[in-house]
DNA sequence: TCCTAATAGTTGCGTTTGTAACTAACAAGC
DNA sequence: GCTTGTTAGTTACAAACGCAACTATTAGGA
């Protein structure tokens, strides 16, 4: 009972493991296309499931919307993203991918795959679908 | 196979569940200590292991050397941490926890291990402890 | 001893972040 | 039409970070 460790405290652990699992693949994107996280999130975002606004993104990713802008802003300036302001409510700009941005995006994306096929046999035996469904209930977490 | 999701992708799952689960207990120490993570984590492993110093707390905790350093300035400046220069070998100093720092360190504890348990009953059913062993599989995942 | 290498810890500097404040555009009620 | 509130996105500023360079000290030979 008061053999309380961090190696036992799950945030403590999640951060571990999170970190050390986005190492390698950060260093890809970096050292490849000069990306930050949140740049390859929103490249992501947007080559996976298509043309959306900054905040949508930002919901979906679950991003603070000046990150989403600055990533945005440095996208754009690596041509790997267009902006279209959207007629009907010019507040809103639709965002897609240029053809540049979806080349590095079909890359990335066959990167993570295989990443994340070697992270999971690196866990040999182990469900690695349960493993997941774990994560997804811990980052449902309500913020309250 | 053609179906391949930022929520499948391992790195951003446990990035997500790090940030979710850490939210509370980081606001925690935060308005009730104006500590930030790492100084928490030096506080933790100082009280919890006892005196040691800036760089077997970074070796412990795989956390940078500039990290550690500033942190352990902040723990000094609101006077939750002593250091003592080593006779033996000057370039090092031993780092302590003082009566108040000690304190915190006692509260904060309670506080992640009830925490911690809130968490795993939200798993409910789950092996929590099996959790934790794929999770520092996961961790230990090397480097290069 | 002297020279080189390694280690403990700090500092400087440019980049990234977080928070809040801001602009611009729309919406709803009067 | 106005006025108030909300939403999309940007910007300003201070705080924190990452990396490299730095000081000081010890260690290990030749």
């Amino acid at each position: 009972m008061d053999d309380f460790d961090l190696q036992n405290f799950l945030p403590y652990l999640l951060n571990q493991a999170a970190e050390a699992t986005s190492r390698e693949f950060q260093q890809y994107y970096r050292d490849r296309y000069d990306l930050l996280r949140t740049d390859w999130r929103v490249l992501f975002h947007l080559g996976r499931y298509g043309a959306m606004t900054a905040s949508d993104v930002g919901a979906r990713a679950n991003v603070h919307k000046t990150k989403i802008s600055r990533a945005v802003q440095r996208l754009e300036g690596k041509r790997m993203l267009l902006r279209a302001q959207d007629t009907a409510d010019r507040r809103r700009e639709t965002l897609t991918l240029s053809p540049l941005g979806q080349r590095a995006f079909a890359d990335l994306e066959r990167q993570a795959r295989d990443y994340d096929a070697r992270l999971l046999t690196g866990l040999s035996g182990e469900d690695g679908e349960k493993l997941r469904r774990q994560l997804r209930a811990l980052a449902a977490q309500k913020t309250s």
